[in-house]
DNA sequence: CACGTTCCGTACCGATCGGTACTGAACTAA
DNA sequence: TTAGTTCAGTACCGATCGGTACGGAACGTG
């Protein structure tokens, strides 16, 4: 294995594809999938219609591969949030992640993994699918970590980690909508701290 | 005033608004209003574009239309949840009405005052912003009908009705998400049942 | 009947949609 | 230098977008 990458020959990339699917990633965050047109998108990019294709398949392509860096990036606090010590905290990182990113400014406000694409015509509904299929991979998370919370006696033997989960899932969601309607980073904290009120007490 | 629409002359419409606007209301609902073509509007409806330009305008109030229609059925639970003698009655049954509404078998999954327009290019941004104003009219039906508790005693005097006002529309906003990606009934009536346990308790 | 008015249906408008063919330009290897 | 390969940019593709012009059909009124 000397070279992962075998053979860099022809003429070299002029633009940086990391920067680039960035910006894609901020205009599907901020216009919706179908909202999102390859003219706005290779504008912000800075890049051709060609060099987007050349680079990243088509545009069902790039909206996936942004939603891959929007996974690694604005909603990387679902990871970390998953690795806290106890139940309790997993859920109080979670949807305080969820109220940072949705309301940061400087960045769309809201959540792509919800108003990337929610309701779509027949051009969006994969896209649509692909999201859908991303909530519930993290309510599948949120579960299992549930789950071995209760067995670990963590969370009481009654809990329901499947229902904890999801519960969970619909505040962020909630949270990302009311984010995208204007509602402020305080507005915001407030719907999270009061759904942790909820939380199963020991 | 003996005559309310004063002159019925010419050709008799050859339709039902109502119920074309009834289907309108489906198919924003189902695919949203920048996923929602003329063709698919007026293919539903059962009419031609020029009909439905003579009756309702252009798209954009069709789907202004459209929501005032979803507020008065699909969604009239809010009022009468208002209308409930008790402010945690008022959180019950506005949660509920949630879970029922976006979760009809025969309808369309979710809300369309989420779905219906969440992130938009240009095109969209009319419908978005009218969405944003109806939630948050929600909300300030809810703070108003909530601080009104506050000051009969019904609430704890320290309550904020303006945060369980955002916190129960933050709510109902997640299940309509989540019901829009295949969540169950109950699934989403799991999410109402214990977000009211964070209700605040006299 | 003829007349004015309104509605329906077709056929079309310019603009924009996602996607691509083709021509050079820029690079490495020989 | 030459050949081979990849990228950039223009110019374009057919399809579809929201919206409309226009002519005939269906009504109430003289």
């Amino acid at each position: 294995m000397t070279a992962p990458h075998p053979a860099p020959t022809g003429r070299p990339r002029g633009f940086d594809a990391d920067a680039a699917l960035e910006r894609a990633m901020q205009v599907f965050w901020a216009q919706g999938y179908e909202g999102a047109s390859l003219t706005d998108l290779t504008g912000a990019m800075g890049i051709t219609r060609t060099s987007m294709y050349a680079a990243f398949g088509n545009k069902e392509e790039l909206f996936r591969k942004a939603l891959e860096r929007y996974a690694e990036g604005p909603a990387s606090y679902v990871g970390r949030a998953l690795r806290e010590p106890t139940a309790a905290r997993v859920a109080t990182a979670f949807l305080h992640g969820s109220v940072r990113a949705t309301s940061t400014p400087g960045c769309p406000a809201g959540c792509l993994g919800v108003q990337g694409s929610l309701a779509a015509g027949v051009a969006g509904r994969e896209a649509r699918d692909t999201l859908a299929t991303w909530r519930e991979e993290g309510v599948r998370r949120l579960r299992e970590r549930f789950q071995r919370a209760v067995d670990e006696g963590d969370l009481p033997s009654g809990a329901d980690a499947g229902a904890l989960a999801r519960y969970l899932m619909a505040v962020s969601n909630g949270i990302a909508v009311q984010a995208a309607g204007g509602a402020t980073r305080d507005d915001v904290q407030r719907v999270a701290d009061m759904a942790l009120l909820a939380w199963p007490q020991d």
